[in-house]
DNA sequence: CGATTAATAGATTTAAATATCTTTTATTGT
DNA sequence: ACAATAAAAGATATTTAAATCTATTAATCG
């Protein structure tokens, strides 16, 4: 059980952009910003656009925004947006013997799946943006040397296994 | 984000190995019982007996057997047995330029990793066995006629959202 | 307008998880 | 001892998710 590959990038980027809101950025500065693979994230971020997380702006200029207040920003919204929060409503087994009623495994299974829903949703894109006295999110990252922040190990995007 | 086919498995497994702990049940059985891929569970069987949860005897009316009290077994143990809940411990960027310490982005997601283990770790085995007044785990079920289930006691605790 | 930029859409490829199959080893009953 | 049973181990195949690529559309600037 672990936290995905497309979560995990779609929150970089969330927090990325609420980090550097000040102009527009386009998928490959931001990829090449939170080291992830560029087309993938142009996806995500189509997601992250449809469910109106981030806004695109096409041409000239152009790139992503973020098109909400970090502070009401849920972590549960951006993964929703990507990757739904699956509830159990039916029976895996296909068993119609009790109707929608769930047995005892797949209404504690459903549970859990709520309390994982409120675990996301506990935490806002806003708490974990830099801020005096905490460890800067996605630090040591910089785009074409527009900010020196503090050298960087070189490495290994390395997520998953 | 959704409960993995193989977790859904074990769990399953487990459970009606609990609910039917008297006599030793071939993985074949099993698989028949709770309708999954016969040879998939074996698999999955062999890292529960791994983890000492149950029990595998070769030979002639051999078979699994669960090998802990359902009462004192958690839902994560039997998770952390085929795919263990990963905790974030080191920045998956790799960035190592500050330390052990997780920036604020990936604390939080390990934060939520830990109250994923305890929402597992709230749950036993023991309490999703057959009891009356609630919804038989896996009901109607039947192995070759054996027992013809359910009649089922029909709840409706009403609550979920 | 025409050239350039960059998002949007979606097809294709690659890698990982899921599922199956084959072989080996232990155990029991006759 | 031998035949039958069933787990254990692990190689192979299939399916799904992850990642990449190609084309199209919208926007901006000279």
């Amino acid at each position: 059980m672990q936290m995905s590959n497309t979560v995990e990038y779609a929150l970089r980027a969330v927090v990325w952009l609420s980090d550097h809101a000040d102009q527009s950025h386009t998928s490959h500065s931001i990829a090449e910003a939170t080291r992830m693979p560029s087309s993938y994230l142009s996806k995500i971020l189509k997601s992250l656009s449809h469910a109106g997380i981030v806004t695109g702006q096409r041409g000239v200029n152009g790139g992503y925004t973020l098109n909400r207040d970090p502070n009401g920003l849920s972590i549960l919204e951006v993964v929703n947006a990507v990757e739904p929060v699956q509830r159990i409503r039916a029976c895996p087994l296909g068993l119609e013997n009790h109707g929608k009623n769930l047995c005892n495994l797949h209404r504690t299974l459903d549970d859990v799946m709520i309390d994982i829903e409120k675990a996301f949703a506990n935490h806002t894109i806003g708490q974990m943006l830099t801020k005096p006295n905490r460890v800067k999110p996605l630090c040591g990252v910089t785009v074409k040397g527009k900010k020196a922040l503090d050298a960087v190990a070189p490495q290994s995007t390395g997520i998953r296994r």
